[in-house]
DNA sequence: ATTTGTATTTTGGTATACCATCACAATACC
DNA sequence: GGTATTGTGATGGTATACCAAAATACAAAT
C-alpha cells in the first residue's frame, strides 16, 4: 500500500534539482530517438544544450552509466549503449523468473479493488480501435508495476522495475501485431489473480513474457522482408 | 569465460580516479564498523577525512545511494542505512529464485575444471579447524560468483552479484555455527553440478540459501539469550 | 520562563576555474 | 613521400567559489 506511494511521493515532493531533471531530459532524448546508440555524450555539449553547468550533467551521466544505459569507453568518453537483442533476451529471461515469483506472491496480497481497476483499464484499451504507444505502455506499466509491488517484496519490485525500464529502450520501434494479444494476455493474468489461482497466474505471466520474447525474435527475423 | 575477467579487467586497468577510491574507502569504513547505521555522512567532513575535495565524495555518495547502502533523508542529509532483517529476508528470497535459475543454466555451461577447482577450495576450507571470516567469505564468493557467471546470462549474474554485495553488510557479525554446514551445502551443490543434475543442483541451492535464511532467524531469536 | 524574531552558521546544489591527458594535426626530419 | 615529433585544442577529473535553504544560536519581549 504505502510501499508504492511512499517511493513516488519521495521523488515528487522533493524539490527537483538540476541533476534529476538533466537525467530525465537525457532519457527522454534517448527514448525520442535523438541520441541513437553510439552517440558520444560530451559533458560540455550536453551542458550547453540543457543550459546548465557540467556538474548536474555529470551526475546524470553517472546515473545512466550505473543503470547500464550508457557506457564509458576507455574510461573516458561516454556513449549511448546499444541494447543488443541478446541482452534483451537475457533481461526477458530474468523478468520471466522474477515476475512469475512476484505474481505468485501477489495472489495473496493484491486487493480485489486493484484487480478491478486494472481490468477496466485493460478492457478500455482493448476496446479502442487503435491505441497509442503511450497508452499501451502506460497500462502495461501499471499492470506489471502493480503486480511487482503487490508481491510485498520491495527488493523484488525494485529489480523488476529497473529491468522493465531498460526493456523500454529496445522497444522504441514497437512490435507490430503485439497489441491485441498483449491485451488478452494481460486479462488472463488478471483472471488468474481474481481467482486467486497462483499456478495459473504464474503460467500466465510466463506465457506473456515468453510471447513478448517470441515477438522480438519474429521481428528480427522479418528484418529485410517488409518495411 | 571472458565475461568475468573482462569486467574486472575494465575496472582494474582503468586508472583509478578519486571518486572510485573514495567509494571504496567509504565502503571499507562501513564494513569495518566505523560508520554504523544511522551515521550522517557530510560531504565536507568526509572530504576532509579522505583528504580530497567534495566532488569525488559526492560521486561516491551518489553511488552508495543508488546501491541502497545509504539513504537521502528529506532530500538533504545522507545517512548510512540500516539493513533491516526484513530486507535481508527479501534479498534472500530473490537470491534463492535467481541463483536457482542460474545454477540450472550453469549445469550446461560450467566446465569440469571449474567444478574441480571449487571443490578443492571448499574441501581445503572444510579441513581447517578454524577458518577466518575472510577465507570463508572468499570461497563463498567464488562459488556463488562462478555459478552466476556460468549461467551465461550476464544480466542475471550482475543482479546476483549486487544482491550478494548488499548481503555482506548485514553479516558484519557473522552467524555462529554456520561454517561447517555451509561447507557441506557447498559441496552438495558442486556434486550436483558435477553430475550435471539440474534438479538436484536447483534444490541444493534453494536449500543452501534457505538454511542461511534460517540461520539469521535463529540468530535474531537468540538475541537476549547468550552473548 | 517561554516564545518569537533575527542573525549566523552549516549544508547541499550549482557553476566555474584549472589541470593532466589524449587525439589529432602541423611540421620537421629522414 | 613517409614517418617521427612536437604543438594545439578538446575532454574528463578535480578543486573551489558561490548561493539559497535550512538549522542553530541567541536575544528580546511578553
Amino acid at each position: 500500500m504505502t510501499s508504492a506511494s511512499s517511493v513516488l511521493q519521495a521523488l515528487e515532493t522533493r524539490p527537483p534539482n538540476l541533476g534529476e531533471t538533466a537525467y530525465e531530459r537525457i532519457v527522454d532524448m534517448m527514448l525520442a530517438g535523438d541520441l541513437p546508440a553510439g552517440t558520444v555524450l560530451q559533458e560540455r555539449k550536453l551542458a550547453e544544450i540543457l543550459d546548465i553547468s557540467r556538474t548536474p550533467v555529470r551526475e546524470a551521466l553517472m546515473r545512466l552509466d550505473a543503470e547500464g544505459l550508457v557506457r564509458r569507453d576507455q574510461g573516458r568518453t561516454v556513449m549511448v549503449r546499444q541494447i543488443y537483442e541478446s541482452e534483451m533476451m537475457e533481461i526477458l529471461q530474468v523478468r520471466s523468473t522474477l515476475e512469475a515469483e512476484a505474481v505468485v506472491l501477489a495472489v495473496k496480497n493484491i486487493s480485489d479493488r486493484e484487480i478491478e481497476d486494472l481490468e477496466i483499464a485493460v478492457s478500455q484499451l482493448a476496446a479502442k480501435d487503435s491505441a497509442s504507444v503511450e497508452e499501451h505502455g502506460s497500462v502495461d506499466d501499471r499492470l506489471h508495476g502493480m503486480i511487482a509491488e503487490a508481491s510485498g517484496n520491495r527488493t523484488l519490485a525494485g529489480i523488476i522495475r529497473d529491468l522493465r525500464r531498460k526493456t523500454r529502450f529496445f522497444n522504441t520501434e514497437r512490435l507490430p501485431g503485439r497489441f491485441q494479444p498483449g491485451n488478452s494476455e494481460h486479462l488472463a493474468i488478471l483472471d488468474a489473480l481474481r481467482a486467486r489461482d497462483a499456478d495459473a497466474a504464474r503460467q500466465a505471466v510466463i506465457d506473456h513474457i515468453g510471447n513478448a520474447r517470441q515477438g522480438i525474435i519474429n521481428k528480427l527475423q522479418d528484418y529485410g522482408n517488409n518495411s
